[in-house]
DNA sequence: AATGAATGAGAATTCATTCAT
DNA sequence: TATGAATGAATTCTCATTCAT
């Protein structure tokens, strides 16, 4: 019992290792039972199959970003403050653990035709918060679904940036010019370039 | 003899369609095959291997778009001229062909690793263009890969969202919404929602 | 588990056998997983490829041959002697394992190029002992590597028959004709038709 | 017609050097078409398959070699004289043309069960020529199958030696040694070890 | 006769999954 | 639970041969 949760923590890590590496095709089941330092055989007492290996690792951790952002958004009272929250969030996050979320942005246009609408989806609660700006006229009048890809291409880019290397600040530094330039780009703020308010 | 070049034609576009579909590792030579209505083996008359074909397809497209690129924002004289220009031609491209962008798009993290420092890049495209404007002070002084992160993910996410069917505007029609965005973005104006300068 | 030991086993003994009858290039991994009654994938948890196998089964007994040559030259004093107890087992060994003996010397050509200096090579062998009789006077003045040909050749094509069904008899039962005529031909021995020295 | 001819005659010299470099199996009718400056196609307007195209090269000169043989030795009236003419025929054969040689030497394993008894055989000659010396009392009672072997073996044996760089003498130049050997292995002279009778 | 693109059967190999231990 | 040898279907790729030009 102990053993076995042991066993299947250093399974999901060693496979979101080997996923973002080589990706879910390339690496093999030898592969993540060596990564994992367990046999083969031993990945199917913990899980039905590879892809439902792949599936699990990607729904748990998309399901429960989705979650944490929702109660987040929820704190906030302000169009603005969700969404510095939000942008804080995914910064903070790519910081802490780089691989998890480079599995989450990587791997999920192999995932995203079995996602369902009752599942928890961050890209979902980006769309709330911008349509509720909107909404509440705290952003000027705007398809909320642009906004929302424009704000979340304007982050998870710059953590592709930071993957391949084309960057090398942390994105947890970034968060203020983050935020501001998110906020200029859906109309939120007319401003100066920092983000600061004018006062 | 038979004509080399229409039946690679015809290869080209069913790979082009069947990988964005299936994705590279699930088409398989069978599946290209059959699509294309040529034979298996023919395809290995025309590339080395599916890897080959695969990166070959990418390799040529990712190229052209970044001369396209180099060319158009050659053309123009200010920093704002050429970022309208690039966002103009990302979204003219998507809805002429969008396979091909979609291609582009989805594939790239599995294509990335093989490109090299001599290839044409759309995205060192983006990064010299905004590396000019804060040098010619049309920006404010910023790190320009960071600029051209969210620059890029902005129009791309955008992009992600119309493949996904979240969104079903032609992104032609959202030119002048994108061009906007990513001005404010960046900086380089402050002016009302709609990418209007005040008059 | 399995036992792996006995399956390889199976797998060596089926190849060879194959390898011999059909050579290595017709016989397919179809065949040989039949014929040792295995799966097809199977033979790769014991072999890389099929090249691989037949190439360390070839190395394999290449070598221990030339160990059991060279260990049983070593004890005898005299070239004579040495030749004989080789001569004698090159057909104890003919005899004993046909299939194997007509392995090595059938598909040899198709190894060679892959044989490396270090390798225990029972060409090497005959050839040292060859150069020694000639050292040790045993031998009049001649060129070592004809002398350990014609002795090789001798032999072998006797080998080569007995494969062919142009000879019936066992080989251990020519051993004294080889023998004899070997010595003659290096001129060893000037001497009747019988191999018994003149007394 | 003209050209035919000799379209054919370099696709037979390239064939025999590449089915010699790397074996009929693995040269491949493109690897042929290359080195023959024809197309692939062209070598079926010359021979039904690849393998008909490797049989009859290998038949055409195995029977031209058994009819040269035998004319040779029927001009001679002794044992001893067709021995030798046989002999010098092999080692002139192997210095003139060692492509030819090389090929009907290394490849016999995979035609010789093609091989018709009513095919004139070189095999057959070198035997009827032993069988006719013990006959005659020119060579002591001995199964002339074995003897066959036994001279067949030697000189050829030579021939792989220096074929495998083992050897860097011409093989013209070791007639007299291999002809005296022989005689000696098959006990048609008592003497010394240069193959020169006693005077 | 010659060409070389196209064919497709068949080969080697991979690898997710099963199962005896 | 854990193991890892064995499986075999599926995949990629090869290549002798065909055929339209």
């Amino acid at each position: 019992m102990r053993d076995g949760a042991k066993t299947r923590e250093r399974l999901d890590r060693a496979a979101l290792k080997l996923f973002v590496e080589k990706g879910v095709d390339a690496a093999t089941v030898r592969d993540l039972a060596a990564a994992a330092e367990i046999a083969e055989g031993t990945i199917y007492r913990h899980y039905a199959s590879k892809d439902d290996l792949a599936w699990e690792l990607f729904r748990r951790h998309f399901t429960a970003l989705a979650q944490e952002l929702e109660t987040l958004q929820a704190r906030e009272d302000t169009f603005k403050g969700k969404l510095e929250t939000m942008v804080g969030h995914f910064c903070r996050f790519f910081d802490q653990d780089q691989v998890l979320f480079s599995y989450l942005l990587l791997s999920q246009h192999g995932h995203l035709q079995r996602v369902t609408e009752e599942m928890a989806n961050p890209v979902e609660v980006v769309c709330r918060v911008m349509a509720a700006g909107v909404d509440q006229g705290e952003l000027p009048p705007q398809d909320p679904g642009v906004a929302a890809a424009m704000v979340l291409g304007l982050v998870l880019q710059v953590a592709v940036f930071r993957i391949y290397g084309r960057l090398n600040e942390s994105l947890t530094g970034l968060v203020e010019t983050l935020t501001g330039a998110a906020l200029r780009a859906v109309g939120a703020v007319v401003q100066d370039r920092n983000g600061t308010p004018p006062s």
